[in-house]
DNA sequence: AACCGGCTCCCCCTGGCGGGGGAACTGGTC
DNA sequence: GACCAGTTCCCCCGCCAGGGGGAGCCGGTT
């Protein structure tokens, strides 16, 4: 179960988030925070393996709240900031700040879940997709880093395979190793894209652009 | 278990097609013929569901063998053309005998074999990828079929949610229907999509066009 | 020598998935 | 009225998928 605290000065955009992580099975929201303050204190006490973070905050905003929390507690909480994408300083500072990625507020709830699970499984400093096609649609801000960039070349070769439309068993034999073998690579790829299943990992290859239609 | 038989003057071609084909665990290579009054006779001893009949064969050629399966035999096998795709005539005389589509000699083994179990699932009137983008590449023919067509509305609705990476239970939730309802939709766009498992329909919503990345 | 990441293989176990049936209701067509 | 396609729901069943462990080997680093 991963477990998550919201922070927003914005009860509705709380209630919001809440609705959408609260009704995945493997997500629980633990608790809510409206300014800097709160959520430092609240997330000391309770410890959440990831915490979205709105940039404007009361008190103490969203990047001073990132760097007091990922400098102070072992092991840190994942921090993914909750943004609207006006202002490209932010990208960087929060980043400077030990933010493990973004969220985009206009972005689908399926992309905001996969994009919890993949900083509470992986520890990818990721841009989720959204982010990284406005910011390619500007212009390319250093490279964009897709989580398919931290699989192994074994287990870019398994997703491609995945990706094929092929079982775990014909995997292993396309690969010439067991079928255990191949489970185990899968199950990799799946934490690393923080896909629930092979379907999903599939979706964020065609996604991420690791493989593309035709 | 598909039943196919192998229509090609080349004995290297049929080889190669039936290891493919023969690798797949629901599909067999109940039959070879090397020319068109071959086949002709094989096709009415045998009855297979699937022939991937060549255009160019000694006697009688793939068009007119086509042509007096398709008419002659109830039910009629489902015939799979097989060219190189160096004329365009071929793909109407072939459609006008009765062919349910195209097989690409230089078509990668999964897309023909995911082909042969579209047509034998489904009677839909196909255009392999690999023929639709060539096509597309010259000047679009007529339109371009393509299996995620012949959905219904709701099968269309469950195979987004699919390629939107939902269990069963999520879309039923989502539709607001019982996760055994949602089963059923789902056997039917595997069937449609000659897709062995949902991993394989979401590629092919992918593939097709149906959904697309971004 | 000790360590670590990548690759390989093995165990157990649960649950969702997909195939096989069947059945009822709707709305439109013949 | 008969028929059909589409949608809905139900049963049983086997299988693969995915999570939980653990463990050994190799090669490069410290």
């Amino acid at each position: 179960m991963i477990r998550v605290v919201v922070a927003d000065d914005e009860r509705l955009v709380r209630l919001g988030l809440r609705a959408i992580l609260d009704a995945e099975p493997d997500l629980t929201v633990v608790g809510e925070a409206a300014n800097g303050a709160e959520v430092v204190s609240l997330v000391r006490e309770l410890r959440p393996d990831v915490v979205l973070m709105d940039v404007r905050m009361p008190q103490i905003d969203g990047i001073r709240a990132t760097e007091q929390l990922t400098t102070t507690l072992d092991p840190a909480p994942r921090v993914l900031v909750v943004t609207t994408f006006e202002n490209d300083d932010y990208v960087y500072e929060a980043l400077r700040a030990g933010a493990a990625g973004f969220l985009l507020k206009r972005a689908r709830a399926e992309e905001m879940v996969q994009a919890v699970r993949l900083v509470a499984h992986g520890d990818s400093l990721l841009f989720p997709n959204a982010i990284r096609q406005l910011a390619a649609g500007r212009r390319a801000p250093a490279s964009a880093p897709s989580p398919t960039d931290r699989l192994t070349e074994r287990e870019g070769q398994v997703l491609r395979l995945m990706a094929a439309g092929l079982t775990n068993g014909e995997i292993a034999e396309r690969l010439v190793v067991s079928p255990e073998t191949v489970k185990t690579h899968v199950g990799s790829v799946l934490a690393k894209l923080g896909a629930r299943d092979r379907t999903q990992a599939v979706i964020t290859a065609y996604e991420s652009g690791f493989v593309q239609p035709g």
